[in-house]
DNA sequence: TATGAATGAGATTTCATTCAT
DNA sequence: GATGAATGAAATCTCATTCAT
């Protein structure tokens, strides 16, 4: 007998739910010992399945890694861009919501596959290429644009803005790199939060901004570089 | 006569030599692959030995990688300390100086080694510790007396500083983790350079910072968030 | 159909027979050759599995042999208890069946265990200690408590007890020492029945017994042995 | 002091002690964790010499541990043999002597031989003929002769003498083996003197020996041995 | 679909042995 | 004669993967 009328929900086999439970199992078994020292079965233990059944839906253990990559930072990056699209205010305030969804990521399982993608890039090139197209490219252009917007609306002075957008994710990374390494491992968390305060305010004045010998302390490129991003400023 | 001119390459013994040599190596194959997917033959051949050879220096693969992370590290953030030690210049002066060093970093192979923390963590607690205490408290400490310096001396404006170390030091910890996986890896560079010259001059003088508009920015923390670090400025 | 009349002999899964056929097979082994000397692989084949097999049901190759060790050897110690326990004949009757039984225990696979424990004491000393109360310590008190019972009922003579057991099993131990070494791998084999005889014979009357009454009891030579085992009962 | 110029007696290097010594340190590692498990590296910082310095003298661990049996067993039995061509005393009296000098042996780093003849049997099978013959049959023959000229002298009644051999010495081997492994490693000696006693008791009287007339067979205990057990008899 | 006993390639680790010094 | 760094064959052990049920 196939099926009886109700099998206890608790105990219903759902065939289209397993990809998701397995997939979140091996993310939390990655996200924990890295993809090599991950075992398949703890994998399937988690997940509550066995062994063999991960072959009914993964091919095997690199494309199992591979979907759960892929399948977690879709959601993410595309809710990002969609909350920039979708926002009219001024760009420090589009910003500061930007970096809050941020925040809002540390929190989740999805903040361990930075440091899965780090650590398995060498393994992965191909995923590694996938994820930096999809994900990084495409966070770092949003930021990109943000901040192109506000300086062409005079929101933000024009500083050079090349690389400015890595500078403002680093902390953001770093947050979630240092939760499943430090704070998990070592026993250390870092108050996201704070941190990220402590960057928003950082990134709208800078170190200098406002201090009364500011215009004193104009300084001078990092010596022996060439000066082609030299601030358009106040000229 | 002490030695002759030949020593014959098979049996030139150095005793001296061999650890380092086998430190090096494995640095690179654990850099490229990571540390389990390294195989020890791999690390030998690159080391010019034989695998037995290791286990004359390191009990095990573990001990080998724990040598790795510890000796590589040492020099690095004791040179940054006594870098500042010995500036009686300015702060920002300082500050830039510090960046710079640390730009200098990412050429070597040391900079390998904040992924591979990263990456092992969680199966080397002990590593991750050590490392935790001895590079990144340290370093960041040590910024974080130097922003307070600057401070004290009206260079910086008092901002909140709890944090600020990290985000001082976060875009050159991800220049180092880019390089050995995207740029390593999915062929795709990153200037650190250009970065870090973005990055000095967003930290001194943030993305608002001359703005004409700038008191108009005084913003409200991220929402929800207590005020207990609302900048002592000097108003 | 649940299952076809030819379960192909590659898939029959016996998961209940295998840790005894292991077992055995590793006490073939370790009885050849020694604990050392003998390769997993080796056992693995001649259990009918494959090296990885071993591992599922023991989790090395210490625990292994001590799995040996002890399934063994219980059912003969007990056997033994049991026959003493059951017996109500007189004490010299009880032990000659008991000598017989252990003579039946030499051709039995179970043999190979006293040499096995000796050789592997040093390396496996918790294994030893094993051994030492639930075989060694076990039998000895077994006969003990026989002797004694033969000394109340006066049916044997008042003899120091103290550590009499030893010598009565000595050569049946050594006997099946003798086997596992000499006979098995010098060609020499040990005729263990007519060693037990006159071990009996000696046990019961000792070298000397009579010899005052020489003329009485005159044997005849050894050769001829006919009568070596001649009962001495009560009668 | 051997010669002249006397280089300090301590670290004299004697080129023909060095055998000895490394066949001292040889035996004792390999009594105490058998011959696979001892490593020469081992036995060489026992000898205090370096693993080189081994293969100047034996050829290989095998040549090694045979030299150490036949170097070990050859004085022995060449005593015991000695001992019995010189006593012109009655046979049980000879006899006494014989086993008293076994008793000796098992204090001797020689008693860890015969366990490490019957562990190797299997991997040394020329040794194990060697030894069969050179000591196991020569000793029981030895003993054989003994009984045989007792049973003629009428000292000793006429029993079977086949085997009686291996069970007068079969005591004393079981208490070697047990000195190096359950004394050694299982901390559980065995009072191989009383055991002695009493076996000597046995064999010459039997357990059923006289019992009816027992008062006529007081005899002495061995010589030098205390009355500790002296026979409770029906007196 | 799901199972899980079995597989076997491949990794780490050991240690007897060699040989330039 | 003595050394000990280096070797490399061989063993144990792991675990992704298979497949009869």
């Amino acid at each position: 007998m196939r099926h009886s009328h109700k099998p206890s929900a608790r105990w219903r086999r759902r065939k289209e739910d397993r990809p998701a439970e397995i997939i979140a199992a091996a993310l939390a078994g990655f996200a924990e010992r890295g993809f090599a020292a991950t075992r398949l079965e703890d994998v399937a233990r988690r997940a509550g399945v066995t062994k063999g059944t991960l072959y009914l839906y993964f091919p095997n253990k690199e494309e199992l890694f591979k979907a759960v990559v892929r399948r977690t930072i879709v959601a993410s990056i595309a809710e990002a861009e969609s909350l920039v699209a979708q926002s009219s205010d001024a760009a420090p305030v589009v910003l500061e919501r930007l970096i809050a969804h941020w925040l809002g990521v540390i929190g989740t399982p999805a903040s361990a596959i930075p440091k899965l993608v780090l650590s398995e890039a060498g393994n992965f090139p191909d995923l590694a290429r996938f994820y930096l197209e999809e994900v990084v490219l495409r966070g770092t252009a949003l930021i990109h644009k943000l901040l192109q917007i506000g300086v062409e609306r005079g929101e933000f002075r024009a500083a050079p803005l090349e690389h400015a957008a890595i500078c403002v994710i680093a902390p953001m990374i770093l947050s979630m790199l240092w939760r499943h390494s430090f704070e998990r491992h070592a026993d250390h968390p870092l108050d996201a939060a704070a941190l990220t305060r402590v960057h928003l305010d950082l990134l709208l004045h800078g170190l200098t901004d406002g201090t009364r010998a500011a215009p004193l302390r104009r300084r001078r490129d990092i010596k022996g570089q060439s000066h082609e991003h030299r601030r358009i400023g106040k000229s």
